[in-house]
DNA sequence: CAGCAGGCTAAGCGCTCGCTCACCTTCAAC
DNA sequence: GTTGAAGGTGAGCGAGCGCTTAGCCTGCTG
């Protein structure tokens, strides 16, 4: 095995910057189980089992299983809204730059849809503080997409009723690749992210 | 209290089939503590003192709590397609029933969120047997959907790339819906659903 | 009134959970 | 060669879980 790293779904994993190398494995390994069977269905020896060690060992290197799920959502809510900033503040038309948000915004939720999952849909069993911080994240990544689609209708490219409708609408449907998308199903996740790059382009009335 | 019984979020249920009294006390309890903290998370200790009895009531009406997420589930999917069927196959042109299906489809996952948020998003905690028959039903939904937006190509109303894609997005996008809506937000279920269902006749080509 | 079936509870069983603790190994520093 | 920090294990604690059981009310039947 190389430095880069491989999870079950075939992502180039971004845990790179987790260290030392236990814990990295011990954080891979519960994304895995939270993805596959919810936060409160994973238990600590599962987790452990997975990365190779002893039930103990989890608690060498985090203080509770909820710092797992803290860890996992900051960072990848993180890379989330590195995609829509990369994206948004990048050169072109509002045109180019939403179809680009989508479809890699897409791109991100099917084929890292392990990840994902757990970073959509596993918010809500944080503790507070952790999920306070983590919303000012998902604040942010509205933010990246509105001020694409606010500039489209400024431009007169795009004709939006109601803008922020349409954000949250448009940020629903990218999230909920994660539920639904299968690397088994008959699309691959760039197949999905043109598709709904289209789909979204239509929805700002261009076209 | 009438009998017609009103959940947290003011929906009129649709539990009425459930008999006798205690059982739907008991349903309607957990279809409450189930969305609000996921099954998993979720006691039968939680579940019988909401309805006000002891741990050892539930399992009177049920033989386990898995049977409780599992009536649920049947009776909420059961509601979901009906609502989808009765759009799909009532009169007037595509355009015309794939606006009403998308916007009561949508008013239903809005108004009623908290049993949405359960039949959409606690599928995973079924067993095998439950789960394939939920399937089922969902793929009746799909069909229903479906069928509209074959109408409207067929008819040249609708202007659509994938057919399929393009309808499981419709559905990913009103499903969501449970995941984000709020009654404390800025908009009522009747303007989410004119909302999306402008944002769908978008993205099917309908300008 | 006695008999009894259905609905309910208090108590608690067996189990697994998140997490801890006493102890072991490895290895670089001196 | 000794030492001490870092990383690991096996055993197990207290708590809470899903679920069961013995027995108590309540109201209908004869």
């Amino acid at each position: 095995m190389s430095t880069a790293e491989e999870t079950a779904d075939g992502q180039t994993s971004a845990w790179g910057e987790v260290t030392p190398d236990a814990a990295r494995r011990l954080l891979v390994a519960a994304v895995e189980a939270f993805a596959e069977r919810g936060y409160h269905a994973t238990t600590t020896r599962d987790i452990a089992g997975r990365a190779g060690m002893s039930p103990a060992a989890l608690y060498i290197h985090y203080k509770t299983k909820e710092e797992l799920l803290h860890r996992i959502s900051r960072i990848g809510h993180a890379k989330a809204l590195e995609i829509l900033r990369v994206a948004a503040r990048g050169e072109g038309t509002a045109t180019e730059r939403l179809a680009d948000a989508v479809s890699s915004f897409v791109r991100w939720h099917a084929g890292g849809r392990t990840t994902a999952r757990v970073v959509q849909y596993e918010l809500d069993s944080l503790g507070p503080d952790a999920r306070a911080e983590i919303l000012a994240l998902r604040r942010q990544c509205d933010a990246e997409v509105r001020a694409i689609i606010e500039d489209g209708v400024a431009s007169g490219e795009f004709d939006v009723l109601d803008v922020k409708g349409t954000t949250l609408a448009v940020l629903s449907l990218c999230i909920d690749v994660a539920r639904w998308f299968s690397l088994d199903g008959p699309w691959t996740p760039d197949e999905v992210g043109a598709l709904y790059a289209d789909l979204v382009l239509r929805m700002v009335g261009v076209g």
